[in-house]
DNA sequence: AAGTGGTCTAGACCACCCT
DNA sequence: GGGTGGTCTAGACCACTTC
């Protein structure tokens, strides 16, 4: 599956300490004796080492070895891109997606300035209630670039756009900015949501490039209060001072 | 100051970047190119294109090249572990810090939990409220394991504590985790923010560790929802699939 | 075919930790 | 002093883009 040496050791370790095989504060093997055992180079251990140490899976202490944090990998929605699907899957709770937009229309203007586009291009609008243990609790509402996706069905948005996008159109994803605040709520939101008495909502404005560094996505994902986390794991700055 | 060569060409192009000399789209110089310039090999290059490929400051394209990103890097709080002091600095606003409390105190239950300690260990208690624009907008509760912290004063905390820790103290900051939630206001966020009529909170929990892995510090950090904001830059996750 | 970034090698020296 | 991770080298081959 993995052709890359460095990536067969990074899952490899991954699988043994998320199965709990290998139980926070466990010394790994020293990096020679990992290179030896996959007839590696260390560099190439040290690469898979580097990406599991950014990740929050390990940590490295020169003079010792590298050790098993125990950051709870399960948390709701670890930093990165990660969709609906993957998550409600991950939480293993009844889920279920309702459709209310499918359509490609001119790019209105407040979206244009998101997308650094003009209105005269085509953008694909999609809006998703999510709803979670009988409750609408998230709004989604995706822009596409039209000129990049030749088609978009409500049956595609029921189930995972990014699967279509990364599967069958081999749209490669590369970045996104994730922006979090706090925002009134709209009469969409009161709308499509079950916010009770709630007078505000987490928006979270996501823009997602592609390969080729082209702006192709904007996202508002609007939470209720209650039901938003995010989790966030960070190293101290390496190259600084 | 960076004895580095990796870190020395990071901070030089990051710098670039920064201050526009390097602008948006502008592609890079070849890592062979780079690699002659600064009289190394190209792996130590590729070190550091690699980090601000991390960082968001550029993006690289096999065949093509490296090309510099317009991610705003003068975003509130960017993603990562970012002192108020340095925050506000940032900004260039009227900021003031009012300091609370400052004691050492046997841990109390509900963070000792939060700590993973017992009871009988002795913590630094310091809350602060963080007023920007003459309103206290952030409350500030942090908790520092007695035991690796010879003395705190208001003084300290009243300054930065993170620039007495890393500095006199010469404590190791190696990573720390961030949870994000929204939760009611409290009597105790009343009594010392301008909170108006909100009835919720942005809460942000931050548990610190040291190179030696022990977790030192538990913050909960609590922002008042008009005046919160998280900015976070992720690439789609590599060695899966 | 030439140039680019992605992966990998087989060494080297250093800073740090432990005994 | 022996083991560990951190940095660096001078090559190599590959996949991809551009001409």
């Amino acid at each position: 599956m993995n052709k890359n040496i460095f990536s067969q050791i990074y899952t490899d370790y991954t699988q043994r300490i998320e199965t709990g095989l290998l139980k926070t504060g466990i010394k790994l093997p020293s990096e020679n004796e990992i290179a030896e055992e996959y007839a590696t180079s260390r560099e190439t251990v040290r690469k898979a080492l580097h990406l599991l140490s950014q990740n929050g899976y390990i940590h490295k202490i020169r003079g010792k070895g590298s050790y098993v944090l125990d950051i709870n990998r399960m948390e709701f929605p670890i930093s990165g891109l990660v969709s609906f699907k993957e998550l409600s899957e991950r939480l293993g709770r009844p889920a279920r997606t309702l459709v209310h937009e499918t359509i490609r229309i001119p790019c209105p203007q407040n979206v244009a300035r998101q997308l650094q586009i003009t209105e005269q291009e085509e953008v694909w609008k999609v809006v998703r209630a999510r709803e979670i243990e009988e409750e609408k609790v998230i709004l989604d509402k995706d822009y596409f670039l039209a000129s990049v996706i030749p088609a978009l069905t409500a049956e595609i948005a029921a189930d995972s756009i990014y699967a279509y996008l990364e599967g069958d159109c081999s749209l490669k994803i590369a970045y996104a900015k994730k922006e979090i605040s706090v925002e009134k709520v709209s009469a969409e939101d009161k709308r499509l949501l079950d916010l009770g008495r709630d007078t505000h909502i987490v928006v979270v404005r996501n823009y997602v490039h592609l390969e080729d560094t082209t702006l192709f996505q904007y996202t508002e994902s609007r939470h209720r209060l209650d039901k938003f986390q995010f989790v966030d794991f960070a190293r101290r700055a390496v190259a600084e001072e």
